[in-house]
DNA sequence: TAACCTCACATACCAATGGTATGTTACATT
DNA sequence: AATGTAACATACCATTGGTATGTGAGGTTA
């Protein structure tokens, strides 16, 4: 209804997302449990109260911090999508995650630190509703083209996100980053290859 | 040298060894942060002082009690290895890491705290001497029989031990363990296959 | 055995920090 | 203009990880 938005919810907004940005920076720079408070409130200009207001917990505000940034992975991956071979599509879109990941690995707030902070349960349901989820989605279009062998997708999804995830982690601790990532996207590839039914490798092939 | 315990030394060794059981105990049963160092001391009977005489932090401690356990499984694991077909063996590795996640998985320190404690980079340490390091072995085998892809060894377990975290974890939410127990083995396998010579896939159809 | 030393803890204490309870004031509403 | 409410600020608290120091039993040396 109130969308036009008054002068004291556009400030609220504007402190929210103020903090937000800044506690990401100082998340990423310094760590989860280095990362006080207070230290977030100095930085944004306010003090602790505020951030009490717009958030719960500091798990809280974390959590804010890592959904922004996995939204914002998870639309770069989108926009990649554009043929209509739905194979090609999953090959670019892990493409596009490898990259974004490596680019963002040091900038922003680090899976392995969300993991960390938040709990694998916590961390899965937000990513659900980003990447992971675009990866469903994904495997849900290759099923549907009857390429995949009929695995349970939900299983599926699970295990080749684990696969993305964990090749993530290598990437950001690999010294040769380029080599390694060519590497992995064959080896993803491979994997998934293995999953996938007689008739699509042919065709493939 | 001193291979002789004095009574001294026993006894600090017991304390020593209720302190991680009990510690194991609680993080298992409360969680990392609901499990405060006073909590552990009143538990095995002494004080604070004594947890900081034997660790050198809550971590430490945390560290020690995952470290056992990971080890304990690591030791069934490494029992299955029987046949000299290194890819009979690798499955039923697998299959005895499932099965006994899946056991543990309620009781013990489950891997999410520990990431979650540990961050990844220490966690990983960790299990690189004992789960990851027989993973590393197994695939060692699998490549010096020519069955893989010469694919990077580390990067290669890497990915598969990604595959098996993930893996374990969804069976570990799992309503129907059982089913998806059956599902994740021949997933795990179809994923392997992926990677595979040519001539091995033959060789084992 | 007596003096001495070391180590395995206990005791006392502190600083930091997440969280809460309570103001206060600008701004919106009536 | 009066009143209400949301967006903060201030003050305060409890917990807790960590440290500094004390102490006495057990071991060592003379």
């Amino acid at each position: 209804m109130a969308n036009i938005k008054s002068r004291r919810d556009a400030n609220a907004e504007a402190t929210r997302a103020a903090l937000i940005q800044k506690a990401g920076l100082l998340f990423a720079k310094d760590g989860f449990s280095n990362t006080s408070l207070g230290k977030i409130a100095e930085h944004a200009r306010v003090t602790k109260g505020a951030i009490y207001h717009h958030f719960d917990s500091k798990d809280d505000i974390f959590a804010a911090c890592y959904s922004r940034q996995a939204s914002e992975v998870a639309k770069v991956v989108r926009e990649v999508t554009l043929t209509d071979d739905p194979w090609i599509d999953a090959i670019n879109q892990i493409k596009a995650y490898l990259d974004i990941s490596m680019k963002k690995g040091g900038l922003g707030v680090s899976i392995q630190e969300a993991i960390t902070v938040l709990g694998w349960l916590k961390w899965r349901k937000l990513d659900e509703e980003h990447t992971m989820g675009l990866l469903t989605q994904t495997i849900a279009r290759l099923q549907a083209a009857q390429l995949l062998k009929p695995y349970t997708s939900t299983l599926l999804a699970d295990a080749l996100y684990g696969i993305l995830i964990h090749a993530m982690m290598s990437l950001v601790g690999a010294e040769d980053k380029k080599t390694t990532r060519d590497e992995l996207i064959l080896l993803v590839q491979d994997f998934i290859f293995g999953v996938m039914t007689e008739s699509a490798k042919e065709k493939i092939r």
